[in-house]
DNA sequence: TCTGGGGTCCTAGGACCC
DNA sequence: TCTGGGGTCCTAGGACCC
């Protein structure tokens, strides 16, 4: 029994969730047809491009490009400022609608989805028709439109869904991948980034039909273990699961990284950024109800070398005060002195309960501090993030914009 | 010229142990 | 002077995704 596999796919979703909210608000112009793209800030060193219009396109803009590149390539260039909460928002929405058509369905990340349709042929005839009224749909009654690819398994699902764009369905069933997948570039792909294609371009292998016909002991030898799943991509083939959110666990590791005003070795600056991050982690783990094991920092320097140190903890913790301190020390052993454009924190080796050995008594101090982390979550909760603001961040300029892509 | 942020997964190499 | 091998754990760094 075959499966059958939809991939739905919001087209250039930043900018067209934000075109819907502008034409809401009575703009006259649909930015989906003018050169526009969604922008960092550049005063704040955000400067890259997050999403561009069909037209920005075809002055050769490119996504995560510097905005400074775009409007070279563009000088009536229009720019947006993202607002995630709206993307949120317009994410949710679709993903409700969409989540009625079957049981299965897995959110891939904002703007994407898979939905397994497999078991559903009972209740509709024609898969590909229900295909064209979902995105219909989509259009008359969100303003956005969505590009659905249909295949057996969710890798050709997601790489019909990239075919033609916008607003288009398409089928990349398992006997039309020789027609319609393997005379495409090996880069286009998913899962062939930038650095192994050049690895394949230098190999001779030009497309995905090359790429689908070579031989593995051949491939392993420049890209190991990874061949095997190159080849079967190449072919067409996979077997990953669509995975509904129940069985989608929690995070695995959680990070967050600030590129600061400007570059600096102003340590004490660099510690109010790193209270700011470990409030801000330690928050999302207590959220999930887990305890981290490993404590990580990442720096990247003014040349955009980065590097990073971490360290397994005996006793596992979602302290914030404990998580500032042991990142402080690590950062204090790693910095090379250099000035530092980026600053992070990262959680990981997570585990579901606290216990842990010396548990004669937890001393004092830390059982205060618990009960500092837990009212302050409350506060934010109920307040907002920016409700309760260490004191030694009431005077700094650290940039609390969040991003929630 | 200026280059974000948050994830997942993999691998090389060193330390350590038997 | 020449000197095992395998397993496991850990860290650093890289590739890839959106």
């Amino acid at each position: 029994m075959s499966r059958v596999i939809f991939h739905i796919d919001v087209n250039n979703a930043f900018l067209s969730w934000t075109a819907v909210d502008l034409l809401n608000k009575g703009y006259r112009m649909d930015i989906r047809k003018i050169p526009s793209i969604i922008g960092g800030d550049e005063s704040k060193r955000h400067g890259i491009v997050l999403a561009k219009s069909p037209v920005a396109k075809k002055y050769g803009i490119k996504t995560a490009e510097t905005i400074y590149m775009a409007k070279k390539k563009c000088q009536n260039l229009k720019i947006f400022p993202p607002n995630y909460s709206l993307y949120k928002e317009k994410s949710n929405q679709l993903f409700s609608y969409l989540k009625q058509f079957s049981p299965n369905m897995e959110i891939f990340s904002i703007d994407e989805c898979f939905l397994d349709m497999s078991n559903t042929t009972y209740l509709y005839k024609d898969l590909k028709q229900l295909a064209y009224t979902m995105k219909e749909y989509i259009k008359t009654h969100f303003g956005f439109t969505v590009n659905i690819g249909i295949g057996n398994n969710k890798l050709c699902a997601k790489m019909a869904s990239d075919f033609e764009k916008p607003d288009k369905v398409h089928t990349l069933f398992q006997e039309e991948v020789a027609s319609k997948m393997w005379p495409l570039p090996v880069e286009d792909l998913f899962m062939i980034g930038k650095s192994s294609a050049k690895k394949l371009h230098e190999l001779g292998i030009k497309t995905i039909s090359d790429l689908a016909h070579v031989d593995l002991s051949k491939l392993q030898k420049h890209f190991k273990n990874n061949a095997i799943v190159m080849i079967r991509h190449a072919n067409g083939i996979d077997d990953s699961e669509v995975t509904d959110g129940k069985y989608q666990t929690k995070n695995k590791n959680i990070s967050v990284s600030k590129t600061l005003s400007t570059d600096t070795v102003d340590i004490e600056f660099i510690k109010k950024v790193l209270l700011q991050e470990a409030e801000e982690v330690g928050r999302s783990l207590r959220k999930q109800n887990e305890y981290a094991k490993t404590i990580a920092i990442t720096i990247r320097n003014k040349d955009f070398f980065d590097y990073s140190h971490q360290t397994k903890l005996k006793n596992q913790t979602n302290e914030t005060k404990v998580i500032y301190e042991v990142a402080l020390d690590l950062f204090l052993k790693t910095w090379k002195r250099d000035y530092i454009r980026n600053i992070g924190i990262r959680l990981s080796d997570f585990v579901e309960d606290s216990h842990y050995q010396i548990s004669l008594f937890e001393s004092e101090e830390k059982i205060q501090s618990k009960s500092v982390d837990q009212t302050i979550d409350k506060i934010k909760d109920k307040y907002g993030f920016d409700s309760i603001i260490p004191a030694s961040l009431l005077t700094s300029s650290v940039d609390k914009s969040k991003n929630t892509r």
